[in-house]
Order: C-alpha cells, then sequence, then structure tokens
RNA sequence: GGCCCCUUGGUCAAGCGGUUAAGACACCACCCUUUCACGGUGGUAACAUGGGUUCGAUUCCCGUAGGGGUCACCA
C-alpha cells in the first residue's frame, strides 16, 4: 500500500468558505490519521474568475485555522509547481497524448455553431462534429491558425462506475455525458481536466472533494483508463447548508472563515464545528482539538445527508474554549474587542475581562456585556421587583438611603468589604440579603441582568460613581 | 426537464432486521447562586409517505413526495 496523498485544490477566486475550509480539513485529517501527506493546490485555470489576493488569503486561513500542508506552492515540495497555471505545458503535453490514445479529439467548431445546439431545454449537448476529422483535415486546420478545443471523447453507449466510500456505487451512462473540453482555445485546461492530470502526476491516492463532483466522476475515470493510470479512492462530501434550501455561501451571510474569526469566534471552535458537520465521532465526545481530530477521524463516520450550520452549536463550542481558555489567552484575544466598548480604558481591563470570561460565547459579545458601566440613566422602577428574591419598589425605597450610608462608611473601597457591609446590614434588618443585594444592583446599573454581582461591579465602579447612582436611584424612585 | 444523490426530534447526529430509537446544541422545569452566566438534576421532542420482502422493519427492495447536486472554453 502507497503512502496515503490527498490533497485541498481550491480556486482562487474569493474567499475561502466554511464549506471549502470543511474539505480542506477532512483531506487534512484523513492524511494525518494515515501518516499521510496533504497537498495543496492552486486552481487558477479560469483566468477570468481570477481574484486579487485570495491566494493569499488561501495561504493564511489554512495556516491559521492549522490545517497544515507538506507540499503547496508557498511551501514547496517534489510534484510542483503546486499552481495550475504554471503547468500549462504539462497539460498540452497531455492532451496531445490522449487524442493519440482516442481519448480526446480536436474541435474546431465555432461558439455560434455550438450555440445552434442548443435544445429546447436550453442544454448543449455536442454532437462530436469534429470527431470525424481526418488527421490530414486536423493538421491543415492547425497550420492555418484556426483557433481550437481538445475535447473528451465519451463512449455514445455503456455507463461509467466506480465506489464511493462514502456514497457507494454510483453509475452513470456515457450517454447522459457530454464531449466536454479539456483543453481551451487559450490552452489553459479545464478543471475537467487539470485535476486528473494533477491528480495523477502528484500521486494523490485518495480523493476528497464535494458532492457537486460525484456524477461526473465517470469522466475522470475515463481518461484515468485511457491513459492506464490507476483511479485514485474517491471521497465525496455532502454540502454545509445555511438552510434546508441553500448551500452555505458567501451571498448569503458571513460564510469565510475570516469573518467568523472578526466576530469573535475561537478559532479552535469553528474547526472542531465544521468538522462535526457530516462526520460524526465514534463516541459521545464532540469538543476535540485537531490532534484529538486527527486520532479519532474515520471515514466510516462521514455522513451523506446536507447537514445545516447551526450558529447557535458552533457558538456553544466557542463558549466551551473560552471558558477553558488560560486567562492570559484570553486577554490577548479579547482585548481587541474589549477596545469596542465605552467602558474600555476607564476601568482596569484585567477586572474587565475577568467579569466577562465565561460569560461570552465569541468575543464580540463583550462591549455589550459591560455597556452598562458607562450606561446610566433612567429606568422602569419595576425592574426592582423580584418576588423570588423578596425584592419590591417599597423595599428599595425602604433600604436604597441605608445602602448608600453604609457604602459612603468604607474607606478600603474593595468588593469584599463592600459585600460583608451589604450583608450586615441586611441581617440588621432583617431582610433577605440576596434583596439587598438584588437592589443595590439594580440601582447602580440599571440592568436587569449584568456581567457581575452587586458589589463586583461597584467596587468597579468606584465609591464616587457607585454613591452617585444610588443617589439617582433614591431620586428616581421618590418622584 | 434528463441524470446522480439525499430524507431519524427545531438543528447536528448514533443506529447498520428484534433497542425503553443514543448523545450534543437549543428549549422547559427544578437545584445551586450576589443578578446574569456557569455548574448539577430532570423533562418535552424524531424514524417523510405508500407498497412490498420477512416471524419481525428506522434498518433491505420498489413507488410517491420533498430537498440537494449536475447538465459552461467555472471550478
Amino acid at each position: 500500500m502507497s503512502k496515503v496523498r490527498t490533497r485541498f485544490a481550491p480556486s482562487p477566486t474569493g474567499y475561502l468558505h466554511i464549506g471549502g475550509l470543511r474539505t480542506a480539513l477532512y483531506g487534512f485529517l484523513y492524511s494525518k490519521k494515515n501518516g499521510g501527506d496533504f497537498i495543496l493546490r492552486i486552481e487558477d485555470t479560469d483566468t477570468a474568475r481570477y481574484v486579487d489576493g485570495s491566494v493569499e488569503i488561501i495561504y493564511s486561513t489554512m495556516r491559521d485555522s492549522g490545517i497544515m500542508y507538506d507540499e503547496g506552492p508557498d511551501v514547496g515540495g517534489n510534484y510542483g509547481p503546486y499552481v495550475q497555471s504554471e503547468r500549462k505545458n504539462i497539460y498540452k503535453e497531455y492532451a496531445e497524448k490522449l487524442v493519440e490514445l482516442g481519448g480526446a479529439y480536436y474541435c474546431f467548431c465555432s461558439p455560434e455553431r455550438i450555440e445552434g445546439l442548443r435544445d429546447e431545454e436550453g442544454n448543449v449537448r455536442y454532437d462530436k462534429h469534429c470527431l470525424k476529422l481526418s488527421k490530414e483535415e486536423i493538421a491543415q486546420k492547425i497550420a492555418n491558425g484556426e483557433p481550437y478545443v481538445i475535447r473528451q471523447n465519451v463512449p455514445v453507449e455503456g455507463a461509467g462506475s466506480y465506489h464511493d466510500l462514502v456514497y457507494g456505487d454510483i453509475s452513470v451512462d456515457y450517454k447522459d455525458i457530454e464531449d466536454g473540453i479539456l483543453l481551451k482555445s487559450d490552452g489553459m485546461p479545464t478543471y475537467n481536466f487539470a485535476n486528473v492530470i494533477d491528480d495523477h502526476l502528484m500521486g494523490i491516492t485518495h480523493v476528497i472533494r464535494g458532492t457537486e463532483y460525484l456524477s461526473s466522476t465517470p469522466k475522470y475515470n475515463l481518461m484515468y483508463d485511457a491513459f492506464g493510470w490507476e483511479r485514485p479512492v474517491y471521497i465525496h462530501l455532502p454540502p454545509i447548508m445555511k438552510d434546508a434550501q441553500h448551500k452555505l455561501s458567501k451571498r448569503n451571510g458571513d460564510a469565510s472563515y475570516e469573518d467568523f474569526i472578526k466576530k469573535g469566534y475561537v478559532k479552535e471552535a469553528i474547526v472542531n464545528y465544521i468538522a462535526l458537520l457530516g462526520w460524526s465521532p465514534k463516541g459521545n465526545q464532540e469538543k476535540m482539538s485537531l490532534s484529538e481530530l486527527i486520532e479519532n477521524f474515520s471515514l466510516e463516520g462521514i455522513g451523506r445527508s446536507p447537514a445545516i450550520f447551526d450558529d447557535v452549536k458552533c457558538r456553544w463550542l466557542s463558549g466551551e474554549y473560552i471558558k477553558e481558555m488560560d486567562f492570559d489567552k484570553f486577554v490577548s484575544l479579547a482585548t481587541p474587542f474589549l477596545m469596542e466598548s465605552k467602558a474600555y480604558g476607564k476601568y482596569d481591563s484585567q477586572k474587565l475581562l475577568n467579569l466577562v470570561k465565561g460569560r461570552v460565547q465569541i468575543f464580540s459579545e463583550i462591549p455589550s456585556k459591560i455597556d452598562f458601566l458607562e450606561e446610566f440613566g433612567a429606568f422602569d422602577v419595576n425592574m426592582f421587583v423580584n418576588e423570588k428574591q423578596k425584592a419590591s419598589i417599597e423595599v428599595a425605597k425602604q433600604i436604597l438611603p441605608a445602602i448608600k450610608g453604609k457604602l459612603e462608611a468604607i474607606e478600603d473601597w474593595q468588593n469584599s468589604n463592600l459585600f460583608t457591609a451589604l450583608v450586615e446590614l441586611s441581617q440588621s434588618l432583617e431582610i433577605k440579603k440576596q434583596a439587598v443585594l438584588w437592589i443595590a444592583r439594580i440601582a447602580i446599573t440599571a440592568k436587569e441582568a449584568t456581567a457581575g454581582g452587586a458589589t463586583e461591579i461597584a467596587e468597579l465602579l468606584g465609591k464616587d460613581e457607585t454613591l452617585n447612582r444610588l443617589q439617582f436611584s433614591i431620586d428616581l424612585l421618590n418622584k
């Protein structure tokens, strides 16, 4: 058994999407699980769709997410070049060879003639018109400088069958497959040709890609067979959906890896989550590091039905990673988001982050969790009501001045002292401490739910601000 | 439309002829608690549909419906 070699072959036409990243991830996981190599190949044969900068995004996304490749344009390797546009001469050579083998032929038909072949449904099926051309005619036309393409010569009868490791046996009648273009008139190969040549030349043993290639695979096999090459093992992956009807795509929202990072998802969580979309681990453990994913990955766990991306669960995973993250790392990752908060710079950042860690799932939630520190004003006094804690507007009216008085007396303004003071107060007033703390917190935050308890927040606000806010709430109640 | 593929709770999913049909997210309840969150416990919720095959179908076969993919000098 030869060494496992898998590849990820994106086209540089924009951002790297979550679906593409998962395809890359599975190829990576499978090769690493089996001690093999993972190769990155850039498929840029469509010059018209090329988007500047997208190759760099592919590199950075893979590097950042931890999906490392052993060979690729920027890391080298023994099977290069790894960019298809740099392999033009190779394709031409093999295309001509395939013509000699009878698996392909020159076609000089004009786009206009092809257009005339369009049926009622709007589909074009080439009629093998140029297959009849003699060697001499072909040589003459080429010598005349007539533009041409090279088409695959698909049998008129029979069917192409193969075994996919995920989808099982697939069979497509050749009559349903067109004589597709292999080499374009500009000399560039189409995907349909280049992927076969490259996968073979690069020694790819397992082809892992999306289901969109499931029914076109027989025509690739035709080429492997014509060349006398061994067919690779096929592993087609179900799509990731935005909803039941639409594939996840950038047009539908923030589907790129970069976008998730910008929104503050923990990157390990993104990788972990997409690994779970379409693949199910053997046991019940779902939260897994990249190395655990490698260890647990198996083809049997790959499903066949489309999976809808569940942002809620992805966030949950992200939150799990934040909870277990050590504080220093949290600080470095969270600070850029903290800086978006109005409270940033006005309080001790460590304390702010400490308040927020364990309470957010993605970093971008941070500002909204602590904005109450800077936003304070008139509020609905019904917030003081909490039946369970035995808190009410009346009790608030009664004890707020006492709370203020008690806190005014404190010199060493820190959480533990404040807490002790308020507990003492609750005992002397014979009011549940929960009620006292509830009322105190509402009075100084004007919010029903906050990150942090009453005295924790009071410490952060400082004595002056806390007392000011208490007075504000007392006045508000007396109106 | 032709061809290929898919169909278990709201979502991800286990299951691979006989199960009380796992687990996770979400949701609900209770407990814990200085609110929220965390944590703990418990709960609601599913085999698209009609025929077969079989002693027995979620599981195998066929049809139907629904959905996805593909039919480019795009990948």
